[in-house]
DNA sequence: TGCCATAGTGAACCTTAATTCATGAACTGA
DNA sequence: TCAGTTCATGAATTAAGGTTCACTATGGCA
């Protein structure tokens, strides 16, 4: 017995609403915002609602992290499956990220480096798991083609990671200044040490390529 | 009116003991048992006594944070005042700040990346800075002896203090092998990689020195 | 139109530790 | 020895949200 299709649009939309309302609450003030009353009557529901649609608070804010991850990790994926050598792929993909994040502060800072509780907590290292992955890809088409030592994958793509993603912390906190060029500059110092430590042989300076799609 | 010697060294003495029950705890199986009725009742106090000597939970936690990342951020500190390069300096540093945590592995995994509570996490970064002051002082250093590339100190100290911490993550979880040669080549390649992103010149590879005291 | 499955409601309930505090013991100096 | 003060105790209280659930509203379907 299927269910209507309007009815099922209905419930889609809810679903996505309540999400919505969720990312929004954490963008706007974190993790002290992030309580099930409040999202819901952001999201015009009642409290009782979201456990309709969450099995729990961790359940929706991994589901959250989720949405707003993937889309960083297919940005970061795009750049890595992308032309060029592996050395300015590498700079322009921690650029990119790096601007991105800028750009959505108050949200990265949330989903990277606000104390938060420990079960969210324990959904953002799949997060940063996730990214390093796509980091350590890069890492081993740097290698085969000799432009960067030889090392392990993983290893080494955790501290590319952890050098850009630990530098952004302090420019992501929310009282940091959210200015444009600054900030370009910034994030271009990151990308440029951050991918230096894998450079086999002295490399002209790169310039970063924003590949910022929208 | 001053307090009797002997009574003195008493509450000192008792102090001691919750913090280093509360350590202990932590190196044991983590945050789960930093509980302040299991804490008391491991110091030989009642739960109420913890509150005669620290504020509150998020206190307590501050100073035990406090304790052991002092002695890790001496250790580092010795070693960037010691003789020799800015660039030997660092990898030893990294080096030897690897081999420690891997060597307290439960501990320093709490105290660097396990999920606990927003409180006790905002605790955590200040260890993180003091870590970073260090290395910052390390790069002018090296920065004015020509050894490393002309970039901000402290967007420079940030990356490679998160590359080494993050790095760490992995062979610091508490399923992580414990096993002492493989911890060693992974300290090494994570010393020399993350001090590697600094150097001006493609620098003979560096044998990392453990400068352990103890 | 009336039935029923399903979604929505929100106040009450729970859970889980942190924190308090009335009480008593112990030690101090005189 | 005795009053005064400090320290220890641990059961009871609090707090703060997450979670539940008995009830209501809705909309599709016969």
């Amino acid at each position: 017995m299927a269910i209507a299709a309007v009815r099922l649009n209905q419930l889609v939309e809810t679903k996505a609403r309540i999400l919505d309302a969720a990312r929004e609450a954490v963008a706007l003030s974190g993790w002290k915002d992030a309580q099930i009353a409040l999202i819901a009557s952001r999201a015009g529901v009642a409290t009782g609602s979201v456990y309709r649609y969450f099995d729990s608070k961790a359940d929706l804010y991994a589901q959250v992290l989720a949405l707003v991850s993937e889309r960083e990790v297919a940005v970061v994926a795009a750049i890595v499956e992308a032309e060029g050598s592996a050395s300015q792929c590498l700079v322009d993909a921690i650029y990119t990220f790096a601007v991105r994040a800028m750009r959505g502060r108050r949200l990265a800072y949330a989903l990277i480096a606000e104390p938060c509780e420990p079960e969210i907590d324990a959904a953002r290292l799949k997060y940063r798991a996730a990214l390093a992955d796509q980091i350590a890809r890069l890492v081993r088409r740097g290698i085969a083609d000799g432009e960067f030592v030889e090392i392990d994958a993983n290893v080494a793509a955790s501290c590319v990671a952890g050098a850009f993603m630990e530098a952004l912390v302090g420019p992501l906190a929310p009282e940091a200044v959210p200015d444009s060029d600054a900030a370009k500059a910034i994030a271009q110092s990151i990308a440029g040490l951050s991918a230096r430590m894998l450079f086999r042989h002295p490399t002209p300076e790169l310039t970063p390529v924003s590949r910022v799609s929208a």
